[in-house]
DNA sequence: CTGGATTAGTTTCAAATGTAACTATCATGC
DNA sequence: GCATGATAGTTACATTTGAAACTAATCCAG
């Protein structure tokens, strides 16, 4: 009897493992900010790279966290209401709004930087240092390998 | 000078790596149901779903492929009314409303699942099969460990 | 039995998101 | 130097999503 040729179980199907796994995580980590600091997941982010690598353009976000510049621009529009990033005018070009993180942000980002880094290393536990070094690599690749795959 | 003692860089941060690889790879296989069969991915999650273990109720489809029931619901609300699914009426608990693919469903079911696992090898494909192995017992692993850290 | 608590699933309303159109500024070619 | 097109960012509208309220059916303690 001919069994058939394919099967699909979500459950070993990589693009979905993937997918439950990044927003398991990402839920988490998200309890970690929104409750205490009231900040959305892309909000979150923006300071994030502000916080590494400020100055940047809303474009420069947008290409650093992979966000679309809507949301950006949305996530900048709330940062500024609450005051915790500043735009800093760019003379020689006007449409650009460099951005940066005001003295609060800079104090709600070092507050934040420690839970998620101890988060992360609390989901690494069960690693060896090899094997996250292993896993690291091996998703990279895939990433590689998706990036490739996009039509 | 004192450094920050700690620092987060968002492009070697796991969580947002995991999100960023997720993502990627869940919109290119996105394109390959939702163009040509019109599916969200809810619902093709739903029709995988069903293609391996129905009949399931709505709640147990839900718990399979991790979804809220709302979301369960509208998905299968789409399912049923494009004929891909059909209602089996439980006679012992009229709450329940099992389901199962149609004969119409079956056949879409069985042309999507050959593309959804070449796109998965082709993904893949860098890795060799010790690798993909010890990628897949790592994501476990840390699954598992973002489970427990759920509070 | 029967009234309150549970469970399955749907509907509702508000918030989040994506697409496309829009404004403002700058770069370029003629 | 000025029309055309490109770029940065915002706004508007339609769709999707999420949280909570709701309906219907079952369970269970007394």
């Amino acid at each position: 009897m001919p069994k058939p040729l394919q099967a699909l179980e979500l459950e070993n199907f990589l693009p979905y493992r993937l997918s439950v796994l990044a927003q398991l995580v990402s839920e988490s980590l998200h309890d970690l900010y929104a409750g205490p600091f009231g900040l959305t997941v892309t909000q979150w982010r923006v300071m994030a790279a502000l916080g590494g690598f400020a100055p940047l353009t809303a474009s420069e976000v947008g290409a650093r966290i992979v966000m679309d510049k809507v949301a950006v621009s949305r996530a900048v529009a709330g940062l500024l209401k609450r005051g915790l990033i500043e735009r800093v005018p760019d003379a020689t070009d006007r449409r650009r709004a460099p951005l940066e993180l005001s003295a609060q942000g800079r104090t709600m980002h070092g507050r934040i930087v420690p839970l998620a880094l101890a988060y992360e290393e609390r989901l690494y536990e069960g690693l060896t240092s090899e094997q996250r070094k292993m896993f690291d690599d091996l998703a990279d690749r895939l990433f590689a390998q998706a990036k490739q795959l996009r039509v």
